[in-house]
DNA sequence: CTGAAAGCGCTTACAG
DNA sequence: CTGAAAGCGCTTACAG
């Protein structure tokens, strides 16, 4: 084999045909002699030729064949693979792709412009900053999707009715005799946990992404209906994976017979801070979470979630981009998955 | 902003300038005096045009500015995204990638010519079929390195010391007075668990990949070292994962007081199983796993493992292509993390 | 500072 | 069935 890589010209010399000829015998076999062919693959082994190379090919086909997945802005390549629930959502558009023989592409952001320059055939934005990924792909004329955000009849998109579902959680505690609740909210920006004291107003910003905000818009329809206010309830919103917020909350609201989340670990951690605090779950305390992760179920006791649909939601993206329909915004439903986290109220 | 992608020519003839021009407005804006790159700019926004199209950068510059990982051909592009020691590894490797501004793509075979034909820079070649993916990749000239495996001084690798490894921890029970031992092997191709019975011949296939000998090897060597042979200790060889395993080899060396594993999953299942039996480990039977997963540390009681060091191997592998180096075999020492599955022997 | 020209590796109508 | 030619979108010496 050559230090110097050959090319289809190199391979047509040696076997004293046309390039053409020589590209068909790779691309279209069928359209050449059986002879030639049989010289042309000689030559080609003889060089040290691979067959031609998806370089040249994709300037004339633009199929890259593979999928890029934008993680959020503050995170790293690296990051996108010890996230559990973003591991579920990859998993999902991993076999999409696997699907379609596609490859999926995890996007580094470190050059600030992977969108402008990635080699992929579509794009899967996941949430926060997506908004800013839009206009370089469109320029591109490349597929998108937007994972848990919408954005007109013109963008594909895909997103669970949080909503629906924080109303459903809220609703099935209300329908245990609670009536003192806590909230344990999302904060998408990097700063300390911080506490919504019950009696103040409440402004959009009491929850981090829209997402989050449709499940505390949830709650509070939930609320509302059984004659609560959503200004009453104590909020604690804190960053998905703070360690401090559980405690926090069960210091501020010690009236409160169950505890809305927002998030798997967000729930988890109550759990964890009650025990250690000797609140018995659910008998002193109810608490609720979002997204089904096998931890949820393991846990003891078993915790009572929002199912997020998030391997759902990323066949259902992966499938948005890659068959190449029209745009289409996709709402799933979800439902409660009921366990041992919820009770009826004491007392 | 138009149907059709425009292209450089077409700002360039909008602005009124040659496209070398236009192109240095993008690639090179110094050379181009301030009133002309405004008016390409202008030009450019005009038509819609978002920057030179990556596909005919790609073919002058060859960089794609991504790397490939190539799962174990059985596995999809799913399935990587769902074994948490491959997730160990990918986060490592997408730890380098993000250093470096690079993507990182996992590669479907679903086509079977996916090294043939993947856009990337270079190769990350996941264990056992590895060694059919190198032909294609030499072809194309691009850099690879193979986990787990050696494949000579030319060929870029990474690997950890297992045999060293399993010697240490079979020298660990040997220490605690441990005489009688199970194995649990891998089986490294679909079909049910096979039992080795004591007493048979152990030809290299009762472990599946070159580093599952290895293993094997290191703790038939610690073995000889105290006048033991291999060949008197049960294996039963299975699928990492598989469920009947553990029960087979309790079932089939019921006067082991020490069984060495090749995973932790196989490990945990141990346990699990001796919980069952109302076997106490440490104090009836101590056992030893491979690679280290925050699992191995909350179990009860916490399992001893080979530190399988599956991280840095990631770190290592991205490394080793995304530097440009020349070629180097890696061997990790390893060691072991001493927990509470591991006690001297009974009686 | 600017532009005409060559070329990156390949494919695909098209003419013979 | 085969080959000469054009072109995919861009960049980069090179000449002016």
């Amino acid at each position: 084999m050559n230090i110097l890589k050959p090319t289809l010209i190199d391979v047509a010399r040696a076997a004293g045909v046309s390039r053409s000829t020589a590209s068909n015998v790779f691309a279209h076999p069928e359209r050449v002699r059986a002879e030639l062919r049989a010289r042309v693959e000689a030559a080609a082994q003889e060089l040290g030729y691979g067959g031609p190379d998806p370089t040249g090919r994709l300037l004339r086909s633009g199929k890259v064949n593979a999928i890029g997945f934008k993680p959020p802005a503050e995170m790293g390549v690296g990051d996108s693979f010890r996230n559990p629930v973003f591991l579920q959502f990859l998993a999902a558009v991993g076999d999409v792709c696997e699907a379609h023989g596609a490859g999926l592409m995890v996007l580094s952001d470190a050059k600030r412009d992977s969108i402008r320059t990635a080699l992929v055939d579509a794009f899967i934005f996941s949430r926060v900053d997506q908004l800013s990924d839009v206009e370089p792909a469109l320029l591109r004329r490349l597929p998108f999707v937007m994972v848990d955000v919408e954005a007109g009849p013109d963008s594909r998109s895909v997103r669970v009715d949080s909503r629906g579902g924080a109303r459903a959680a809220a609703e099935h505690l209300l329908g245990l005799g609670h009536r003192r609740f806590a909230i344990l909210s999302f904060l998408r920006a990097f700063g300390p946990t911080r506490l919504h004291p019950a009696g103040g107003p409440r402004p959009p910003e009491v929850a981090g992404m829209p997402t989050d905000q449709e499940k505390l818009a949830g709650y509070a329809e939930a609320l509302a209906a059984a004659g609560l206010s959503l200004d009453a309830v104590p909020i604690v919103q804190a960053d998905p994976w703070a360690e401090d917020a559980a405690g926090m909350l069960l210091d501020h609201a010690p009236g409160a017979t169950a505890v809305l989340t927002m998030g798997v670990m967000q729930g988890l951690r109550v759990l964890a801070e009650a025990r250690r605090r000797g609140i018995a779950v659910p008998r002193d305390l109810s608490v609720v979470a979002f997204n089904d992760l096998p931890e949820a179920a393991r846990s003891e006791p078993g915790l009572t979630t929002v199912d997020g649909r998030t391997g759902e939601k990323g066949r259902v993206a992966a499938e948005l981009v890659l068959e190449g329909g029209p745009p289409r915004q996709v709402v799933l439903p979800t439902g409660l998955i009921l366990r041992g986290s919820t009770g009826p109220a004491p007392g």
